[in-house]
DNA sequence: CACCATTTGTTCGTATGTATG
DNA sequence: GCATACATACGAACAAATGGT
């Protein structure tokens, strides 16, 4: 990770990025808010808007309670 | 506007709307963010979002300094 | 059933940086 | 130099849903 902390678009496509490498598989649930922001050493805001990017491409959908998850089949 | 204010998406929705009708023609300027917040009463941070998710679409362009606009052509 | 911790999702207010005019 | 404006980040708070005890 680098000293100057990823923006929100960025970080969104570090994930996609892994997802797309099967890093998080179909199926597979993301870290929650609190992991990705740890991750990344960003605030906790910052990790939902990163999601919620993600989740206005359909690269992944989100449950309340539960978690984000990758999509089984486009 | 209602009692409730509108979530940024659906601000976004709105404006998006408004752009297809006309009401910012291509090459016009959107209100500024401040404009917005107090148009639909939220906070400028909302504000920022939703215009945000527009940029996103690419429904408009953001300049910094100058304002926001919609895109002459696609 | 009730209670509680976790998690998503949103809003707010403030602050900062950059760019324009 | 200054006012305006975009763009991002932060921390706090809250609602809603879930799942476990």
């Amino acid at each position: 990770m680098p000293a100057v902390p990823l923006s929100y678009a960025q970080i969104a496509e570090d994930l996609a990025s892994r997802i797309g490498k099967g890093e998080y598989p179909p199926g597979g649930r993301l870290p929650s808010y609190a992991q990705i922001a740890d991750l990344y050493s960003v605030s906790i805001s910052t990790a939902a808007r990163a999601i919620g990017l993600l989740r206005f491409r359909g690269v992944v959908v989100g449950a309340q309670g539960r978690g984000v998850y990758v999509p089984e089949k486009d």
